[in-house]
DNA sequence: GGTATTAACTCAAATAACTTGAACTATCAA
DNA sequence: TTGATAGTTCAAGTTATTTGAGTTAATACC
């Protein structure tokens, strides 16, 4: 992850990447479009749109969806994403297990698998996640000549930082550069990130945070982490470690602990198992929470106060227009934390003119970070950075 | 402020602009520079670069500064910034005073003054800023038609929010449109930011985040703000308001309290007006910390801690390359702080790859965020937005 | 029902900025 | 002194865009 300040100049050829990127985005933000729409929307002649759109239906990018008339003058033709298009591998990577899903153009799943990992040594994990990728293009024929790249997801913090060897879940891969390796092996443009700023990217593209450019993205992983989207695009921090949030010691009845002490899958399984549980799994959490279990009742709130402090951190250091809850975690409970909660009514977040809730909850469930780690390969087809002024 | 994600298209009119923009932003970062050595930062063909160098030169945004030899081959004859090449003013409303300097391209400041304010009403604010603007261009005749824009800096929040009301400084301007109001009465391009928004900028133009990508200015205002950069420009969230990480509650010895009742001018005010002093002004806390009073050193004591809780949400949700602190209070101040804090060592901002400090005292002294005002419009001609990747 | 108006779209030419490739120049090293 | 190296310029060539005139197909009005 570099931190050297953003330069590279632009030709005609980069303008024309963008203008693509820019049409399918716009496209894919709206459901479909016309030309002379989104020649207003990025500020083009209807030519240079039609001809990019001419471009990208001979690519196959595109479909003609027949014409919309709106009032006076000629209907317009529509344009939507031809799913087909373009796919984006999405690999999670996990101590003891890998998540794979295939996504086409629109974010659709067309390939989901899960796999036991013996081994988390480099070697093992790249070998299983090569038979990923084929056993993927083995079931969707269509992606074999189309693969946009592939993002991955892994625990972070990336780097030789002050949490190394302490929190690492994956002491193998210490001294090893994810990204390159997997590039090399994969033959792809490969994307790598940690699970709360993929699944913020599995919203923007497919969920709940549809085509938006500034929110927050709260994800419970084994700890707590937290995806940052500004402009359409992740903050990453200088060292790409950005959204740790977890650590962040909050104010409790007791004096302070750190947030995923008490908002975490870690600390669910932690307060449950002094109770007595075992084999806290997300079924297990599942059941518990039907049956009302006075442990879980009282875990949540717990977990509620902590929401409403990551909840004040959030608002009043990002301002975004909304914050999603998600993670491996179940739906009710997501749920129930969300309708528990106590936001903070003297924020910049409560405001008369935002149309969204301050915070909700995911839409792509439990494999949110596998789905995040394929739309960050969709985003990047999707979304151009900002324009200068 | 606007919340809609970023999506413009380009032309050769605006690749030209953005690679001007790259040029002159190079240069700037590096003091000087050949057109081979630009051209390979920006991956821009050298015939490219030199044409664009013809043309800032004609502009009188250049100057040249004769041939370096680096090793064999042809000396490189090197460009920089030509100081009286563009000019930017900047201006900084508050309750019952202005603030206004006009930074010339390199960012030096070459006017200064301040004007008490009779009232704060916006049309009487206006014409105080008009006023202004003459004298400086009356002082400073060169940049009579080289001027490239105002920024203005005004206490904040922005919008109809949750804390409208009640902590605005500035109630007559809740249903004004500041950006618009000082277009059309001072004619020229107008950002307008929050003080902790401006600083940062001025840090980045001139300071000691000269050039960096991304970094955080924790603002000592009335209360204290936070300044982010990403990517070389300012992170503002969905409706401008990023930053108020005063509002935000962090652990104390007795329960928790917003960060600014322990980490403000306002608080060292109360701290020491509750002690049976009086008239707590910049000059009259410099004295103070040059006698060590001892209640001054119970503030700092308590400052210190609630600094480092800053810098754990910080270094935790932002990663940056590193967080300078400044603002109105006196350097020794700033200094006893930075010295006395205690950063968390289990923290991703503890690297042995960044040559940075931690945490730094700003460079720009108290008047960083009129500075940082003028700023704004400087970087958004010296810092393109990011490359499509 | 006919006609004017509106808006989307296409074709062909013009434009603007960048890239390419060959030639030239000045410094260093052997 | 000669060769290698690297910066720079000149003149064409390339590319994606804009411009402007003309076509098509709806709605609105008389």
């Amino acid at each position: 992850m570099t931190s050297s300040p953003p330069h590279q100049g632009s030709n005609a050829e980069r303008s024309r990447s963008r203008n693509r990127t820019a049409v399918l985005g716009q496209i894919h933000h709206a459901g479909e479009l016309g030309r002379a729409e989104l020649a207003r929307a990025l500020d083009l002649s209807v030519q240079a749109v039609s001809n990019i759109i001419a471009d990208l239906l001979q690519d196959g990018m595109l479909v003609e969806k027949g014409a919309r008339s709106a009032g006076r003058g000629l209907p317009a033709v529509q344009y939507g994403i031809k799913p087909e298009g373009g796919f984006a591998l999405g690999i999670e990577v996990r101590p003891n297990v890998i998540f794979a899903v295939l996504l086409d153009l629109t974010g659709k799943a067309v390939f989901t698998r899960r796999s036991v990992l013996k081994s988390a040594r480099p070697e093992d994990v790249i070998l299983e996640v090569t038979r990923l990728r084929d056993a993927a293009l083995t079931e969707v024929p269509a992606a074999k000549d189309r693969m946009l790249g592939a993002g991955i997801v892994m625990p972070g913090p990336f780097g030789a930082t002050g949490l190394s060897g302490r929190e690492t879940e994956l002491p193998e891969w210490q001294n090893v550069n994810p990204a390159e390796l997997f590039q090399n092996a994969l033959g792809l443009p490969v994307e790598v990130s940690n699970d709360a700023n993929a699944a913020a990217m599995a919203e923007r593209i497919s969920g709940c945070a549809h085509g938006l450019g500034s929110f927050a993205y709260l994800y419970f992983g084994t700890g707590l982490g937290l995806g940052l989207v500004s402009q359409g695009h992740l903050v990453r921090g200088a060292f790409g470690n950005a959204g740790e949030i977890g650590h962040i010691p909050v104010p409790t009845p007791l004096g302070s602990a750190p947030l995923e002490t008490r908002l975490s899958r870690m600390s669910v399984r932690h307060q449950l198992e002094m109770s007595g549980h075992s084999n806290i799994d997300f079924e297990k959490i599942e059941k518990l929470y039907a049956t009302s279990d006075p442990e879980l009742m009282t875990w949540l709130g717990s977990a509620s106060d902590a929401l409403g402090h990551a909840m004040q951190i959030i608002e009043n250091v990002f301002d975004p227009q909304t914050t999603i809850l998600g993670g491996a975690m179940p739906d009710a409970v997501l749920r129930h934390l969300v309708r528990n909660v106590s936001l903070n009514n003297a924020s910049v977040s409560r405001r008369s003119d935002n149309p969204l809730p301050r915070l909700q909850c995911g839409a792509s469930g439990r494999l949110v970070a596998t789905l995040g780690a394929a739309a960050l390969i969709l985003n990047s087809r999707l979304t151009p950075h900002a324009a200068t002024h």
